[in-house]
DNA sequence: TATTGTTATACTCTATAACTATA
DNA sequence: TATAGTTATAGAGTATAACAATA
């Protein structure tokens, strides 16, 4: 209501950038939270080189190292994925030797998933290379605010999930 | 080396899921930031129901309803994606009623987009529905750090996309 | 030469459902 | 019956490069 729609309609141009009226648009954190996210995976991949694994993959393979013998369906979870999105990962990993996959004596569906000393290695360099990446994000959020932030988005993610919806 | 791989190694079973080692995944803001993302996506898709248009083409409609006459470039700043990514989105809004599309007398490359009645009631219902998904996405974040929080995620992107990487 | 909008293509990320083998 | 992992498929998001029309 706060613009008269007939009048603007009159001029025969686009307005100016720079007076681009947002509105709602400034509170609605999604559109945020995406680019941030697209901006932290575009330093991450940059930083670490073409010769490393994605962010998804490191994820991965951080978890089976701090973890020997953790299970697909584990991944998942501690990954906040399905499952199903993990099977090509493990299988690209197995066969570039830097896991293997082991059945469980005690429950044979599973697969029991160990990093080879390759896998360590791999992950070691990619982890002391993500400092710089984890540097570059601190400062832009701001050494102070970091921990807080951090923290911050764990919350939404998780209270997020338990509201439901009417 | 705070683990004995070979000894975790003798097991023959994955560890119990409540005690495995995220290490540095902690501090690995992207992952957070995409899983956000999922969470307010999906949260904002179910308040506003079926009829109701995707985020990513609220947030076009909403800048064309509050600056009549923006072009299809302006909408890619203004919304931080690349001109190409709005096409099919305008066409459709064009189709379907809710825009309208006029080249410019002074440049007609370019195409002013107006929304029509319909497309000002069609953002207003919209953005009226969106106060329950911004409460609850106030809520989830703590209504003392929602200001501060937003404010780091705007400083974030445009601290890292000035960063250059070595 | 440069820009607007379009198209074709490709690349992230992800999930669901059905299947198998096991439990 | 239910679970672990696999597969096929699909859907969200996005970008790049080349093109015609226009500046």
């Amino acid at each position: 209501m706060a613009r008269s729609f007939a009048k603007e309609q009159e001029a025969d141009c686009p307005p100016p950038f720079e007076t681009l009226d947002h509105g709602i648009l400034h509170e609605f954190v999604g559109m945020y939270l995406r680019v941030a996210y697209e901006v932290a995976y575009e330093d991450f991949t940059k930083r670490l080189g073409a010769e490393a694994l994605r962010p998804g993959y490191f994820t991965i393979l951080t978890l089976i190292v701090l973890n020997p013998r953790i299970s697909q369906t584990q991944i998942g979870m501690a990954s906040e994925r399905d499952k199903s999105s993990i099977t090509i990962a493990l299988r690209w990993m197995e066969d570039n030797g830097l896991i293997t996959r082991h059945p469980s004596a005690q429950d044979r569906r599973t697969h029991m998933c160990v990093a080879t000393p390759a896998g360590i290695e791999m992950q070691a360099r990619m982890q002391a290379k993500s400092l710089a990446h984890l540097t570059a994000l601190g400062n832009a959020i701001g050494p102070e605010r970091r921990a807080d932030f951090i923290q911050t988005l764990k919350d939404l993610i998780h209270e997020m999930r338990q509201a439901d919806i009417p």
